[in-house]
DNA sequence: CAATCGTCCTGCGGGC
DNA sequence: TGCCCGCAGGACGATT
């Protein structure tokens, strides 16, 4: 599932293929993907526009398009853009079944598409004008690798509640999914189900050092592809090799040898070392 | 009022 | 072998 390092990886590949690129025509099979308006309608003001730049706010996309609209995308848990899809025969992400659930694909006026994978349909997409795109983003808290994210703001964001969820909650801050949450909590040695207001301040700030930490290196390995994400080329990033709590029930912990333990908690899937991550 | 549940969706894996 | 059930989950709305 896209979170910060996977979305900041496609902003980074999107910026080098299609920037200053202008949308000749969309298609899609699944309108429903088009939450703001009828597709119809979309394909219609999409035309022409072009795009002037790309960015990230927490997990979704922001396309800046001439005449003062935004492109919104959030790719949910299965969606993926590619770029120039299907790569010739024997290309990275060809035999890969996650880059053929193609639900829409942008003609960009070089010839090429940008198509957009989704194997649950769950993506969301829409054309907004800017007070349209500042109210949607409204709620969503603060950007984790930015410098004024310091340790006392983190402190100051955070409410009570169970910490794992706490740090899936985008109005707290942003960026952190299921995968992440997992392995900050097992960097940080906090069982997932520790309440904010129980945590030493020793904690915190271990915490908050394990968010840079983590989401600071899986950026640097392109994100995390255990399952369905995928970069722009169709290809897998490499932070699933250094995954140490995320789907890793049932193997030793890396610190101290014990079984990884499997758990829902507030409703996901946790993954958590039982004697490094104590209640 | 906060916590939990249901919803969207579909491929896949486990069990029989 | 083949079928069916249930799981995976980001975000949001509904419910308790």
């Amino acid at each position: 599932m896209p979170e910060l390092p996977e979305v900041q990886t496609t902003v980074s590949g999107l910026k080098s293929k299609v920037l200053n690129r202008t949308f000749v025509d969309v298609w899609t099979d699944t309108e429903k993907l088009f939450k703001n308006m009828s597709f119809g309608d979309f394909r219609k003001e999409i035309k022409n526009k072009k795009i002037k730049d790309i960015r990230r706010r927490g997990k979704n996309l922001i396309f800046e398009l001439s005449e003062e609209y935004f492109l919104l995308v959030h790719l949910k848990m299965t969606g993926h853009f590619l770029y120039d899809e299907c790569p010739p025969a024997g290309g990275q992400g060809q035999e890969d079944s996650m880059n053929r659930f193609i639900r829409a694909r942008f003609f960009l006026d070089n010839d090429k598409v940008l198509a957009l994978s989704d194997l649950r349909k769950f993506a969301k997409i829409e054309l907004l004008k800017k007070e349209e795109l500042d109210k949607e983003l409204e709620l969503l808290g603060p950007e984790p690798l930015e410098k004024d994210f310091t340790f006392e703001k983190f402190k100051k964001v955070l409410k009570k509640g169970k910490i794992k969820q706490i740090l899936m909650n985008q109005n707290i801050f942003v960026g952190v999914g299921n995968i992440y949450a997992d392995e900050i909590l097992w960097q940080a040695e906090v069982h997932p189900e520790k309440n904010v207001l129980d945590l030493s301040e020793k904690e915190l700030k271990k915490i908050y050092l394990a968010t840079k930490d983590i989401l600071l290196e899986a950026l640097k390995f392109g994100g995390t592809s255990t399952s369905d994400y995928r970069n722009i080329e169709g290809g897998r990033g490499t932070f699933e090799k250094k995954l140490k709590a995320y789907q890793r029930q049932g193997q030793k912990c890396f610190r101290c040898g014990t079984i990884i333990k499997r758990k829902k908690i507030a409703q996901r899937g946790t993954h958590f070392c039982p004697t490094c991550q104590k209640l």
